[in-house]
DNA sequence: CCTCGAGTTGGACGCTCGTCCAACTCACGC
DNA sequence: GCGTGAGTTGGACGAGCGTCCAACTCGAGG
């Protein structure tokens, strides 16, 4: 029996969890499996979480923040629209492909809660946090080229998501990025069209 | 004990299947579950089916087809390439969204079998069926309006299924069918922009 | 009317699950 | 050195799972 401050152990379950649904999917993640994959006992779960449902909303939230500062950091300085664009989207891929146990828990997760009642609002808060976390870039974009949108920001951004979300989607199965590339290309291709230079 | 054809029972449990997987999730598709939403005794199951994952698999086949023959018919009289892309993705969405069980179960199904090593074959073959079913109608859309396509032909189904792929994810956790539309529209014009005249 | 075998199914088996608590351990204040 | 109480966990509980088979049912051939 060792000690170990509430908050390490928090951390090693949390990192352990990633690791079980990325690699077994959400079926298999129950909390003897994630318990068993940070090398603590079955009990240790529920003295640090009250619940498998409050771990894997832990996991989001600690997922989603991580996700949101990592993104900013690839375009920064981006010198035009078209690479501001690019960047931000194949940048995404590049760091899913490179490591992918987030992207894949994420939408495990996601497509766990969508037929559960109490976890819905889960789904839901995922695509808020992506909504917010993509309408800043799109705003900040529009801002910093001097351009604005034809349509709405709000319409850009979920269109963003949708090709994010297919491009995933279809990823997750065949594990072919090239494809996945050329796919994002050409959504990034359509936002491009989606700008024009402001009027004043 | 009433005595039924086992093609009758297959129909009627293949039925309840994709009523509690669309209406419940994966999760809670056990065979008790799908054999009490078709009035019959747990046994039935296996009396039919030599394993869950079998009626997964038939559903599935049973799913696509159907689906195949329907997306045909919204199509058949479309006078112009943008009419007929249209007619294709709007008219998809419209029946997803008028009759949601067998995409939602689709999805469900996809998911779960991402993460399990012997049914990962079925996300892939959902995905080949799909593939095989948009290029025809790419082919078929390019052939009837005298174009060509600035893009291997792959390229451009997969964009498709990218975009159908990710409006419906979408649409699974906030029903908004209004937005669904718009981001299908969105992809409607990227996929007529990789359309040219043909030189001859 | 009476077998009889094919059709049907109640119930059991072994397993995993989330959750919980009584009991064990041990650093710390005395 | 020695309680002691907070930290820790082995193991149990009840539920649900996929699967299977012995036993029941009953229409059809004699």
């Amino acid at each position: 029996m060792q000690r170990i401050a509430v908050e390490d152990r928090r951390a090693g379950l949390l990192a352990a969890g990633l690791r079980v649904i990325a690699r077994d999917g959400m079926a298999r993640a129950s909390t003897r499996a994630v318990a068993a994959e940070a090398d603590m006992p079955t009990a240790s779960f529920h003295y640090v979480f009250a619940s498998h449902d409050a771990m894997v909303e832990q996991l989001v939230e600690s997922i989603l923040t991580a996700q949101s500062t990592g993104i900013a950091e690839a375009v920064v300085d981006a010198p035009t629209l078209r690479d501001f664009v690019t960047a931000a989207l194949q940048g995404w891929l590049d760091r899913a492909v490179a490591d992918p146990a987030a992207e894949v828990a994420l939408h495990e997760i996601v497509c766990w809660s969508r037929s559960s009642p109490e976890l819905h609002r889960l789904a839901e808060a995922v695509y808020a946090r992506y909504t917010a976390s993509v309408a800043s870039f799109v705003v900040a974009a529009g801002d910093r080229f001097g351009v604005r949108w034809r349509i709405p920001v709000d319409d850009v951004v979920r269109f963003v998501l949708v090709v994010t979300d297919g491009v995933a989607a279809r990823w997750l199965v065949d594990r072919d990025a090239e494809s996945a590339g050329r796919s994002l290309a050409l959504g990034a291709e359509a936002l491009l069209g989606l700008a024009q230079e402001a009027a004043g």
